[in-house]
DNA sequence: GCTTCTATGTATAATAA
DNA sequence: TTTATTATACATAGAAG
């Protein structure tokens, strides 16, 4: 392993130049996701700032977290994007863990909390889970979700599936907060606002969410 | 107008500290919008490869030009990022300009060169032209397609949207490099190959598009 | 997994092409 | 719209919490 020499007289060597490739490291190469990725959002937030211009970042760690930015908001970036000639556009692929069996509900690949509401939802949960059923089924090793519609499913089923589905976005629209399970680590968002390195989040409307899953 | 001067036997006052809010001068803007999207995308692809993240990132330009990178793709990312649990996901909103009657035909957004193929293809377009002008009629001021469906299209509808987006799709995916009408500006991808700042392309299979539209 | 501290590598503002 | 130059502002590697 490498060590590095201070200079005579100094603390650090102060930053050294890096080849572009892999981290070995396992550490080091965590460091340096955090660092560069908080420089990466800083970066898009200063480009649609300064430009005007539309961004969304989208990242996946290492452990696999997911972190996005967008200006004006990572989905209106993202469907403007979709609709763009010749970019087969980003459609969700939901996949379902197996279940668990416990307190919360996976629909959809969303996490829904248990605490949620009424029975009116309980019902609705259930049967949008019998939908969910079906489409995982149908579109197993397929890329978009329509191929599995147009291939397994009849047109009852499909018309349940867009009704789902149009439920489920009023759901995570309702109970935002309480949904978006924000496990470990801790919220970015709050860091952010204790600390130097905010991208004016209020003012502009930029968006900087976080999410394990 | 302020101008810069120069510190006596000096020819550039080098970098000067700006405020990060919207440029007023529009070259300024442009040329600040050209460099930092390089310097975003470089920086995107160095995380990717240094740590082995995943990254997408969409720019759209102030004049509505479409930029992507992403590690291991834009679509492969963005994918992922629509299961994620929270994230409603980007689906394709499909905006359709007026007809023009020309020779190209737009569909769904998508513009088709008119020297396609066949009869078979033509009265693909001719219907797939019907469905469209169905789905943009029931979409009128909604933000995602699929409310279009549910509140406005039967199922027989509904059914043939989804078959009209499959064959779309396949269409595209057959006929990409025609299809792709790459207007102005020229475009980036070549100007890559043959100057300083590429990001490794084809080692790591990092992508870097562009399209207008 | 994030942060702090240095010292130094890099991105980029202004300008002109 | 993109690039070249120059001088400076900023990002970040390394080491250690």
């Amino acid at each position: 392993m490498t060590v590095m020499v201070h200079p005579l007289g100094r603390t650090s060597m102060g930053r050294q130049r890096i080849e572009i490739r892999r981290i070995d490291n396992k550490e080091r190469r965590q460091v340096t996701f955090t660092k560069r990725r908080g420089g990466l959002f800083k970066k898009a937030s200063e480009l649609a700032l300064l430009t005007g211009a539309s961004v969304a970042v989208v990242v996946f760690s290492p452990a696999k977290h997911v972190y996005a930015f967008g200006h004006p908001s990572v989905d209106a970036v993202l469907r403007s994007y979709a609709s763009v000639p010749g970019e087969a556009a980003a459609v969700a692929p939901v996949p379902v863990h197996g279940g668990s069996g416990g307190e919360d509900v996976d629909l959809l690949g969303l996490r829904l909390a248990a605490d949620d509401t009424g029975a009116q939802v309980a019902a609705e949960h259930a049967r949008m889970r019998d939908v969910a059923a079906r489409i995982v089924q149908a579109k197993a090793g397929r890329r978009f979700w329509w191929e599995a519609d147009v291939d397994a499913l009849g047109e009852a089923e499909l018309l349940e599936f867009v009704t789902a589905l149009k439920k489920l976005r009023d759901n995570v629209g309702r109970h935002a907060n309480t949904l978006l399970a924000p496990q470990p680590p801790p919220l970015p968002l709050q860091q952010k606002q204790r600390r130097r390195r905010h991208f004016d989040l209020p003012k502009f409307q930029l968006w900087y969410t976080h999410n394990s899953f």
